[in-house]
DNA sequence: CGTAGCCTTGAAGGTGATCAATGTTTGTGG
DNA sequence: CCACAAACATTGATCACCTTCAAGGCTACG
């Protein structure tokens, strides 16, 4: 995982301010919010931070998506969340003293993270209450999609597949183009509800069939959200 | 509804100062947090906030408990969280301009609240950084709460239900008695797992035939802690 | 060119949802 | 205090959905 040099941070600056949690703050106090932070790069499948370790720094997604895992009782993989750019990782953990990872945070596709000390959360974010508030608001909507997943807990399978779809496709989706940006297998997408691979592929397989998606090189393209959308309004 | 004095919460206070929230902070401080609050007193059943109205005040739980109640697209309840006194209720909402509950929120058994208006929070909640991490800390619990119950979406009904018990046992036992001070149905089970009345009954069931745990006047109690937890154990 | 990760399909089997019917407790108003 | 309604608990029968297990093919990558 190379770290890149933090003039590099300059690059990226213009993008940052214009992330939720930094909107209306000026230059200089959006700089001391990422001091000592660093770049890294990370290929596909690698693992930014490790389930149990201690937490040493947090992360500011700023290109490509991680996803956050946990491991269930029985030993496979549960995915608590796809982060987009703009996401803050593992920042909550950083409040207290000597605490390790709640989750593993692996890449899916190139992406790229400022990895950010725990030093600073503690003597730059929490200082500021209104980062402290935007903060909350991203965790806010983190905590509204596992809500809006515990609602859908008694719909059938293809519905959740739906709405998963659909959710990643609102957050990812560039240039209003229905096409996923990263790589979601459909495993990812098991692992993310609860399900099995082999349920997943039979779900998706007859969408392919019914043309209302396409998948072709480890990319998913939605042909028709509206067909998608019929899912969860039936009864 | 009655609306008790302001008074009244004088009687109170040395029990909310001890409340996580406010840990540490002075009575001042905390009288200043909580001004312009209302004692309420609910009945069982009876509605606080309704999901989709104006979220004017937020609570702050004194005594039993609440349930934060959400509708599924088929149209059954599905409850996303149980509350207990300590509990800052609908704090997060109080945060945006002309915003309305997202949940409904349900008393359990008699119980009582202070009911804090939406001025209170924005003018002093907001102000104090320390505050604002205290309820960020309260949140980040009901996250971890949820992704447990994430974590548990391929196990079986009986490791749910063993979980959610001794969660809630751990959460509003007192004395170390393993009763549950509150009335809690086997519905409220069910919709709070997303199943059914009749799985949860079955599997209650047959617990107390085993003698694990015995019901009596809405009231549970468990008897065998360490037999619930070897639910979860297997694989 | 072999391994690893992913996708696919089929068959069998189980868990839990659904439907239906009935008993029990709680609460309310006359 | 009784009668009636409403909420809760219970039991059984049936069946759909999804998991599990097994086997095989495809593609990328060292």
């Amino acid at each position: 995982m190379p770290q890149l040099t933090t003039a590099q941070i300059e690059t990226f600056l213009p993008e940052i301010q214009g992330f939720q949690v930094f909107e209306g703050l000026g230059r200089d106090q959006v700089l001391d919010l990422l001091r000592e932070g660093k770049m890294k790069a990370s290929k596909h499948r690698e693992c930014l931070y490790r389930l149990g370790d201690e937490a040493r720094s947090f992360g500011l997604v700023l290109r490509g998506a991680y996803k956050l895992v946990r491991c269930s009782p029985k030993g496979d993989d549960v995915i608590m969340y796809f982060s987009s750019p703009g996401d803050v990782i593992a920042a909550l953990i950083m409040a207290q003293p000597m605490a390790t990872y709640p989750v593993s945070v692996i890449s899916m596709g190139p992406s790229l993270i400022l990895d950010i000390p725990k030093k600073t959360y503690q003597e730059v974010w929490t200082r500021n209450p209104q980062v402290v508030m935007r903060v909350q608001n991203l965790l806010f909507g983190r905590m509204s999609l596992l809500q809006d997943h515990k609602l859908l807990a008694k719909s059938p399978l293809n519905q959740k597949v739906a709405v998963l779809l659909l959710q990643l496709m609102e957050r990812y989706s560039q240039d209003s183009e229905q096409i996923l940006p990263i790589p979601l297998t459909r495993r990812e997408i098991a692992d993310s509800l609860g399900s099995t691979v082999e349920s997943v592929i039979r779900i998706m397989s007859e969408w392919s069939q019914q043309g209302i998606i396409s998948t072709s090189e480890q990319h998913i393209e939605i042909l028709s959200p509206e067909k998608i959308v019929s899912y969860f309004k039936e009864t």
